[in-house]
DNA sequence: GCCTAGGTTCAAAAATTATTGAAACATCAG
DNA sequence: CTGATGTTTCAATAATTTTTGAACCTAGGC
């Protein structure tokens, strides 16, 4: 819709030219984008969780896009999601302003909070339903399998809220 | 939408105008549709697996097809996923061809089999690969942390493959 | 054998999700 | 304050996944 705006004449900043992924990297990726495939993760966010994890020491954003060489809008999106999972890290350095990152000491902790921000609130969601379900069929006299199902379900759905905090205990525990 | 066809008072099949969900087993069908978004299946094989799952009695094809208001196709690909991953069994009366449908005994049992059929196999593809790229980080002289990280997450995907029998017998175990 | 109810297959259409990139925004050094 | 750098936003596009429906099998009754 709108013409480009002009370039400043200036010199342009050297384009860093980033390799690609080696193919001990591109193996590691691989590892992740399945894994998160099941969870039903975007394969961009595997990808950048997936290079920060074996590389030594934090990687900033400019090396996020050109070593996986997506665009800014997705490494920006992944490096949100991931953020905002408690999956990885920002270290800041003093003299600038850039933000490196580097995967949070734990995956194990990673994935079960990720779990947790998927799961939970479905099951806290589900908890009146399910119980009016129950409710419902006990009224209108189901059979006794149905209504043994629906009872099943919620015990579980119940036991579930309970045991999450202690399991899964959220940040600041 | 499709309205059903009061036309030809037909001798024939008349088409026998299933009801729609009821709001209840809308309740539980969404509940299961959440769940399994978790996982990444598709709505369908959600619903389909609500609606046995409330419905006292095995159900046909055409009562799925009918009360869900999907496709042949959706169907008979629903039922072949949970066939395949062992959440339904069939019921077979003997003076028909037409199987009916129940969900299997344990929900429990059934996400356990889900589970494996997914995590499985990408643990045993990864084994080899992720050996190898800790032996390359190794060899390259790679940062003791990354070196670590590769080493967990090894070690990890070998118990994990170790447990998996333990924890999810194989069917027919 | 032949017919057909019952079900499957699969290419194409529809729906959903992920990615892109340019414009907007925010922050800090000067 | 200003300008450049670093990041986010989001509408448009691309990619992927799901659903559809008509053609195609298949088992079993006749």
């Amino acid at each position: 819709m709108k013409p480009p705006s002009e370039k400043s004449a200036g010199r342009r900043k050297s384009r860093p030219s980033y390799e690609p992924l080696q193919s001990h990297e591109i193996e590691l990726a691989d590892f992740f984008v399945r894994m998160a495939g099941i969870l039903g993760l975007p394969r961009s966010v595997a990808e950048i969780y997936a290079l920060l994890y074996v590389s030594s020491g934090p990687v900033d954003f400019d090396h996020i896009q050109g070593r996986l060489g997506i665009s800014k809008g997705s490494v920006s999106q992944g490096l949100k999601f991931l953020r905002d999972h408690e999956m990885i890290l920002s270290v800041k350095e003093p003299g600038s302003r850039r933000e490196r990152w580097q995967p949070t000491p734990s995956l194990a902790a990673s994935l079960v909070a990720l779990l947790r921000s998927q799961v939970l609130p479905a099951l806290e969601q589900a908890q009146p339903g399910l119980q009016r379900v129950l409710a419902d069929a006990e009224q209108r006299g189901a059979q006794p399998e149905v209504i043994e199902r629906l009872s099943r379900l919620n015990r579980w759905n119940s036991r579930a809220l309970e045991l999450a905090p202690l399991l899964l205990p959220p940040p600041g525990a």
